[in-house]
DNA sequence: TTTCCCAATTGATATGAATCATTGCGTGAA
DNA sequence: TTCACGCAATGATTCATATCAATTGGGAAA
């Protein structure tokens, strides 16, 4: 049950400051200084194709709580967070919700079905984003066949994520599931280049009870648990660090 | 809990029966005469190219309960049912079992991370397959950009569908999900041309459980339950006539 | 500092689905 | 025909999580 985000209007100028980015002729090329790029689908390019991609991007702020788009939309653009952390979600009809994906630096977003967005997608906290029109990144993919294989690569990768998701949702109980998404996002800090271990929960109790499928009560009651049993402890609410990683791993697959 | 399937042999001789498809040179070539083509994503291919994607194609029949692959497996082959219904599934350590999806003909099957099949994929019924090693289909790529395309849009869609999943497994209830699986396997019949309202469910009551993450009792006592609310009839145990198709729409999007 | 507000935690109780156990049914084999 | 077997349906009970209701905590504004 929640209503943040209902029917909220698209992204407005308050909340979304464009900034416009592409200097081809700069001295410093911002993609090739770009710290996310060996994660994106914008990596292995050669110089050239970075100036043809730089073209056509523009760099957004969204603030915390902010739409970057709302499921049914028409989709236009792509995305790629270079900063921040992005909630993707849908909503039934009396208001449930569930978070289908949290996006971080160097993730694609913005795969669209039949011309429209799926699913709403918004700010966990303050966020920076790469933003490509559709058809400028269609138009690039016509000249890089590489890119449109990236991005296939890309979509084969969320929908991994996607079904590990559904063995959690389906199949999983309260603390397998806080364990599991603890140890998942761990070991995407770690692809990103960040500390690991204490991990980072930028997202509210609220929405991480939306994406495991639980309530709030019952994810702050779990990880009440979990301090208890010694496997976890709280640096602050948000910063959690992974006390026995063996008996983590071990909780996480139903052994 | 459910054992069946678990340390499965792969695909054997004596579950999957090949039989050499390509042709080329025949009169009638066996894709153009291909019933489930245009939903697939050999649509919408010229004569050459589709001559091109015979001579890397074979034809194989699976046996009911049989495994195409299994998960962890290296992903060499990727398939299109042409017949048939095929369940992919994820276990646990402790024999869980949770279907992230069923596959009927014209769908696609064997995306692949990192080399490895990221599930197990096993007939519901005897089923029949048209098989691409991953080389030739990679290949064919390379000439035809298109046809990267048409796999990048087949992602997108099982992506699309993935996340109705996540959404029916984390926040519907038992009522819900059996509805919103009747109506989609509705719709899925209807885009392959087939009758749409009396749904036949190929797959038992256990394969129902283990997708719409509930035990077998419950989904026999949900069944129960929406016969006697008069909106479905079961013609025979496998085939749902759908009575009320207002009221069923009502109860899958929680109005 | 004090106040306010929202997020998080904790407690008491209700409930939907799981679990355990049994019965019924339809199909194929003897 | 009868029997056996697997699948489906039903019943009784338990249990995990939801729900409803306070209470606590921590950071920002006054």
């Amino acid at each position: 049950m929640n209503e943040k985000g209902m029917g909220l209007p698209t992204v407005s100028s308050s909340d979304v400051l464009p900034q416009p980015k592409s200097r081809r002729n700069d001295v410093k090329s911002p993609c090739a200084a770009c710290a996310v790029r060996p994660l994106a689908i914008c990596s292995g390019l050669s110089m050239d194709e970075l100036c043809d991609l730089e073209a056509i991007v523009t760099s957004i702020q969204v603030k915390s709580g902010a739409p970057v788009f709302g499921e049914g939309e028409a989709a236009t653009r792509y995305f790629i967070p270079t900063g921040g952390c992005i909630r993707i979600y849908k909503l039934l009809g009396d208001g449930r919700r569930q978070i289908v994906g949290f996006l971080f630096p160097g993730d694609f977003l913005g795969l669209a079905v039949e011309g429209k967005y799926a699913y709403t997608a918004e700010a966990v906290v303050q966020s920076q984003l790469c933003q490509f029109s559709r058809r400028d990144l269609k138009d690039l993919c016509r000249d890089y066949p590489a890119l449109e294989t990236r991005l296939l690569g890309a979509a084969i990768n969320e929908l991994a994520i996607a079904q590990e998701h559904m063995v959690l949702l389906g199949r999983k109980n309260a603390r397998e599931r806080l364990v599991t998404m603890l140890l998942m996002l761990s070991r995407r800090a770690r692809g990103r280049g960040r500390a690991e271990n204490p991990v980072y929960l930028p997202m509210t109790r609220d929405d991480l009870g939306d994406y495991l499928g639980l309530t709030v009560e019952t994810v702050s009651r779990t990880i009440t648990q979990l301090k208890s049993c010694g496997v976890i402890r709280l640096e602050e609410s948000k910063l959690v660090r992974l006390l026995d990683m063996e008996k983590i791993e071990e909780m996480t697959q139903g052994f």
